[in-house]
DNA sequence: TGCCAGGCGGACA
DNA sequence: TGTCCGCATGGC
C-alpha cells in the first residue's frame, strides 16, 4: 500500500480536525477510525480512496485505491491540503485571537491549530446546504446518505464501501418524485435539481465564482440561485471554497454558541453577531468555525 | 405534545 | 422593507 506524506504547516492540529469530523454524525463521505479518517475522492483522471492519519511532521496518507496513475500523488496531496486548509498562513488569525476580548480569546486560544475542514467542492457544499436547511443534522446526514447511495459512485475497497457525492449530471436527471420518496420536500428536490443543472451546464462553477472580486460579491451571485439564501451562500463559500471571511448569519448553531459563550438567554440579533465578528476582519468565517466548535462537548 | 432544527421564497402590508 | 407563513420530518 502506497503512503504519501503531506507536510503539516505550523498551527495545525490533526486531532482537532478529527474531533470535528467525528462529532457524532453519520456522514456517508467519511469512514472514521480511532485515529484516522478515510474517504473517496474524484478527479478528472478517476477516483481514489485514501486514509489519513497523523505523523510527526506530516500527515500520513495511505492510498487504499487509485485510478489516477502517475497523477495520484499530486491529486491526493491537493485534496488533503484543501480538505484541512493546510495552505493558509494562520499567523494573522492567531494574532487576532490573542488580541480578542474576553471571553472569546479564552475560549478560542486553546483551539488554535483547528483549521477549516472543507468539503471537496462548491457543488457538494451548496447541495449540502439545501439538504440541511431547517432540519436537524442527524436527519440531514441520513438524506445525504440516501442521495449518495442512489446517485453517486461507490467504491468497494478491502470489503468496505466508500461513497462519493452525486455528480451534478446525476442529480440534474433525478426525478423530483424520487427525491420526495427519499423524504426530501418537493421544494428541496426542485432546489437540488436546479442547482445540479446550473453546474452541469457550466452556468455555475468554482472557476466562475472564484473570478469574482470578493466574498460579498460571491454571496450576491449565489443568492440568485433558487434555494440559496444568505445562509447557504456564505456556508457554501466557507466550506466549499474555503473563503475565510464568509459568515452564515442567521445560523441557529452560531446563535446557540453565542448565547452559551456569553451566558445569555436572549437570542442574539444580527447586530450582536456582527459585533462578535468585528474583531476578526478577513477571518469572520474562521471565527464562525471556532464558534461552532465551542458547541462540541469534550472528547469522551 | 410542542417546539426547534446548520432556511428559503413568496405573499402581504 | 419588514414580517409572516408553509414546507417536511426527526429529536428532545
Amino acid at each position: 500500500m502506497r503512503r504519501i506524506r503531506v507536510a503539516k504547516p505550523p498551527l495545525f492540529s490533526f486531532g482537532e480536525a478529527m474531533r470535528y469530523t467525528t462529532r457524532g454524525f453519520d456522514d456517508p463521505r467519511y469512514r472514521v477510525h480511532a485515529d484516522s479518517v478515510a474517504t473517496a475522492l474524484e478527479a478528472a483522471g478517476g477516483t481514489a480512496v485514501i486514509r489519513v492519519s497523523d505523523g510527526d511532521d506530516a500527515l500520513d496518507v495511505w492510498v487504499l485505491h487509485s485510478e489516477l496513475g502517475t497523477d495520484t500523488e499530486a491529486v491526493v496531496t491537493g485534496h488533503v491540503r484543501r480538505w484541512f486548509d493546510l495552505d493558509r498562513d494562520l499567523g494573522p488569525w492567531r494574532d487576532l485571537v490573542l488580541g480578542a476580548p474576553a471571553p472569546v480569546r479564552d475560549v478560542f486560544e486553546p483551539l488554535l491549530g483547528f483549521r477549516l475542514v472543507a468539503l471537496p467542492s462548491l457543488f457538494e457544499a451548496l447541495a449540502w446546504c439545501i439538504i440541511g436547511q431547517q432540519i436537524n443534522l442527524a436527519f440531514a446526514y441520513r438524506l445525504k446518505r440516501r442521495l449518495s447511495e442512489r446517485y453517486a459512485r461507490r467504491l468497494l475497497v478491502d470489503g468496505h464501501t466508500y461513497h462519493l457525492f452525486p455528480e451534478p449530471a446525476a442529480l440534474a436527471h433525478a426525478a423530483r418524485e424520487d427525491l420526495r420518496a427519499m423524504q426530501l420536500s418537493y421544494r428541496k428536490a426542485d432546489y437540488l435539481i436546479g442547482l445540479a443543472r446550473l453546474f452541469r451546464d457550466g452556468e455555475l462553477s468554482e472557476e466562475r465564482i472564484n473570478r469574482l472580486v470578493d466574498t460579498p460579491t460571491m454571496i450576491d451571485a449565489l443568492r440568485r440561485i433558487r434555494g440559496i439564501g444568505e445562509w447557504s451562500a456564505a456556508y457554501g463559500l466557507l466550506k466549499g471554497l474555503s473563503r475565510a471571511d464568509a459568515v452564515p448569519f442567521g445560523d441557529s448553531g452560531l446563535r446557540a454558541a453565542y448565547m452559551q459563550l456569553h451566558g445569555r438567554e436572549r437570542v442574539p440579533g444580527r447586530s450582536d453577531l456582527e459585533a462578535f465578528f468585528a474583531p476578526f476582519p478577513g477571518w469572520e468565517g474562521y471565527a464562525a468555525f471556532y464558534l461552532w466548535r465551542t458547541l462540541l462537548k469534550p472528547s469522551p
